[in-house]
DNA sequence: GACCAGTATGTAATCGAATACAGAAGCTTC
DNA sequence: GAAGCTTCTGTATTCGATTACATACTGGTC
């Protein structure tokens, strides 16, 4: 295979950058004072700071990160890495963790590991490797050899989207059965009495296995069950909730409040009743979690849960940012969350 | 300020990690050949080689990346750089990237720059700084200064989301006129022929001009006009779309048809004609662009235009490694788009 | 048996900054 | 005016790999 001289990133035409040592050159000064005048000016005697800053913008001159990660031991980078960026939530904080990093100085590195949490730790493990100074999960469950990875390479890390009970890593979220609790009380309150779920595959989710818990426990506060039949689990997809609710509406006793861990599901939910002729709220209640533009703009919107979205990706820049500065920050932080109340939700119908 | 003695990347407890010297040690071999083992496998007798591969293996030994780039000027880093992540779309295009730079042993970098292309080059300026090897943009507005930044830097890079006319900068997209063309017509055809625009900003954003552009050129071409009361510019979300179409309807001669730029403003101004009791299609027909689950989902659907969001972000990915590599690769790349037609358009009513 | 080509490996320079340490200069203080 | 402190700057090492170059060995050829 012919390969042309160089077609990357440091090729034939290109001027050459100037280094610390070019600006030394013309500034007069050695390459240690070039670097104190970048990174502790204030040991540096104002006259040489102005010379050789006047040097950095003739030269326009950029610091080699790279060269500064390798001797500093610091990359400036924060890894987040999420279940997947196809479901608008973890980009909306991705979004919001990338300007505060942004903010300070620090750049931010993306992964998905699509509900694979051996993929997580793989994927973990390569940005080690590229020298990303810290990172940001989402969720509590994790491969355990993720945690063994971190401490041994000295890697500041936090949770997200939800708090451990235990307090034995750094986590930043809400109560994800609370949420559901709420939800399905409200529910009951109506007059509901058979429910059903819409969930997301609890294995190595802790969100869709607590969100699941919610429901059932405040079902089973009321002396109701939430048999088998009535659980539903499949990819988070329009599509695959839409399967899981035709599945629902062919029950014998059909249920008459649908519970979903997230609005994809419940919207994908709404679909299905749409194409089986099912009137929400008249037939059927339904619920989602999240409270996206996707449920509220619905006809009728979808009653929801008002999730911290946004304060979650700047709480856990943040924490992280403290962590690598050393400075001291509290570990675990549920923030609040509130039920939106739509038209999705009303009594049963008249049995 | 109390500083604890270490809390960053390279703290107190944490095991020392093998570098190639304790490989070479144990393997009984030099570092050069431990590296040749690891990046040109084939130079190194089979023996040796595996000798040194569980040499590897007992030592866990994870090659230092930092280390690695800084001499071979190779990151194996891509950027994105994207206008925000907030809106659906990118992020979709950006998982599909991060799926193919995954698979081949790239990792992704992400920053967003608002709409702000000064930003946008400034952060660019930062991930070169950081040692990023290649990047993909959006869209063929950009800062004059971001080429000579990137040529300067020898860094490959692909625009996306366009396809430059020009042909001066490799482009990965559609004809985003086209498609606004197209849908016109399609509303001209249902007997339409007082129209609204709703629509982002233009400066710097040549994907909103175009489409812009194109309901104006299919309107021309039938010899209709677009006057500026019936164009309506603002921020990409719900609420300003809303705002907009309020605009339009209490316009005193309001719209048959509006045609939004993309699926957001397209579900904001369904919901202010919710809100104005103002029938869809039956009173007003209107149209949105990159048929998201939120348009396709709304009561009636959303006529729009399904663009190559995922294919987008696979082709881009594959154009900057290919680059990267040295490879040649098709430069201009218009990838196919196709109107979806749902309820939310009709023919108007009668006058 | 001399020469050459090809293969396998080691030695040492290198990437570009940060930083430990040393040294110079200026200022106090007794 | 000697000792001691500060303040400022330079010298040289270091981070951990890649890689140009040198070298040793093997086998084939005339």
């Amino acid at each position: 295979m012919q390969r042309r001289r160089s077609a990357g990133p440091d090729p034939n035409g290109a001027p050459a950058r100037s280094s610390a040592k070019d600006v030394a050159r013309l500034a007069g000064v050695s390459t240690a004072t070039v670097s104190r005048v970048i990174n502790l000016p204030e040991q540096v005697d104002s006259e040489t700071r102005r010379i050789v800053r006047e040097a950095v913008a003739k030269l326009r001159y950029m610091p080699h990160g790279v060269a500064r990660a390798l001797r500093s031991h610091r990359s400036q980078m924060v890894g987040a890495v999420v279940p997947s960026f196809d479901y608008a939530l973890y980009a909306r904080t991705t979004s919001a963790m990338q300007q505060v990093l942004d903010a300070k100085g620090y750049s931010l590195v993306l992964a998905e590991h699509h509900y694979d949490l051996k993929a997580e730790l793989r994927t973990t493990e390569q940005l080690i490797r590229r020298g990303v100074d810290a990172f940001v999960f989402v969720g509590l469950d994790h491969d355990p050899g993720l945690f063994t990875l971190l401490e041994a390479y000295g890697r500041p890390y936090v949770l997200t989207w939800g708090v451990d009970p235990h307090q034995r890593h750094p986590s930043i979220g809400f109560d994800n059965r609370a949420a559901t609790v709420e939800l399905t009380q409200h529910l009951i309150a109506l007059g509901h009495r058979r429910f059903g779920l819409l969930s997301a595959p609890t294995e190595g989710n802790d969100r869709a296995f607590e969100r699941g818990a919610g429901v059932v426990a405040a079902l089973a506060q009321a002396g109701l069950a939430l048999p088998d039949a009535y659980r539903r689990y499949g990819a988070i997809s329009l599509a695959s909730a839409s399967n899981m609710m035709h599945g629902l509406l062919a029950l014998p006793q059909r249920p008459t409040a649908v519970v979903a861990t997230n609005d994809v599901f419940a919207v994908g939910g709404m679909l299905a009743c749409r194409e089986a002729g099912v009137r929400i709220p008249d037939d059927l209640s339904i619920t989602g979690v999240d409270n996206t533009d996707l449920g509220a703009t619905q006809t009728p919107g979808l009653t929801s849960v008002r999730t911290p979205i946004t304060e979650i990706g700047r709480e856990a820049a943040e924490q992280v940012i403290a962590r690598l500065e050393g400075r001291e920050v509290i570990a675990f932080r549920a923030l609040p969350f509130e039920i939106v109340r739509r038209g999705s939700t009303a009594a049963p119908p008249m049995a």
